[in-house]
DNA sequence: ATAATATATGCGTCTATGCGAATGTTAGCA
DNA sequence: TGCTAACATTCGCATAGACGCATATATTAT
């Protein structure tokens, strides 16, 4: 078990990225889990750089993942204690341009989705 | 006015360091202005280091300064908006040994005013 | 004016972090 | 078995941040 110190400056600094901040804000957004793939496109971001910036929410406790098949799914952890709840409270707060536009970019990707499965990968081709 | 992005990742630098969220729960817990040596004492940290830090938790607009004399009081900024109120309340549910230790350290420094003010310098001399 | 004291800041150093590019890994499909 | 696609990881570099030391600034006492 972290010392608290070590669990809040995890996870502040977890947030404290631009592209980090926008990644946790659309998963919590999205309510559902999303793809790697998808959360590329939300926030026009390079695939590595979101790889490794989700492993660094995740190290945080912020995310979890749900692997299928190739497709790697994230979603927001459900908050275990005060601290991660009043987080989220937080973030439901949040609004703004970046964010607005990154929650556009993505419902237009959720709509390519089939029975809510991601079925386009990372070049805008479909799988099968 | 700060874009929103700008103003949560510099709320969000400002507490990922331990030091400073180790100020600025002091401050909180302290319910009143503090100066700059009651600080030092009551999380041990070097002068110049304290200084530097409270420098960024004021560019986050956390804390606010209070000249007096040559001594310098800090303290919390009332919250403008939601998202500051929710970081107050957050901290509100922070607590544990390096916290308490701390708390416990001001404490004692702070039953050596006299009249509400701080009358002892870094090195423990009294003032006049 | 001079000295002393509370606080701030500039500089050098070391470490941490973010990015780009390339490569590795795993899973589905022919 | 071999190819392709989704995602992860490693390396190198550039920048940012934290610390220690020395010093600057401001204010008060002598």
């Amino acid at each position: 078990m972290k010392p608290v110190i070590e669990t809040l400056t995890d996870i502040f600094k977890a947030l404290s990225d631009k592209t980090r901040l926008r990644i946790f804000w659309i998963l919590r957004k999205a309510m559902c889990e999303l793809c790697v793939c998808e959360i590329i496109d939300a926030v026009e971001e390079n695939q590595y750089n979101v790889s490794r910036h989700l492993k660094i929410l995740k190290y945080a406790g912020l995310v979890k993942e749900n692997k299928q098949g190739r497709f790697v799914y994230y979603s927001i952890t459900k908050p275990a204690d005060k601290i991660h709840k009043i987080i989220l409270d937080l973030f439901s707060t949040i609004s703004g341009d970046v964010f607005d536009a990154d929650a556009k970019k993505l419902k237009k990707r959720l709509s390519l989705r089939e029975n809510g499965k991601c079925i386009i990968g990372m070049h805008g081709k479909r799988i099968k």
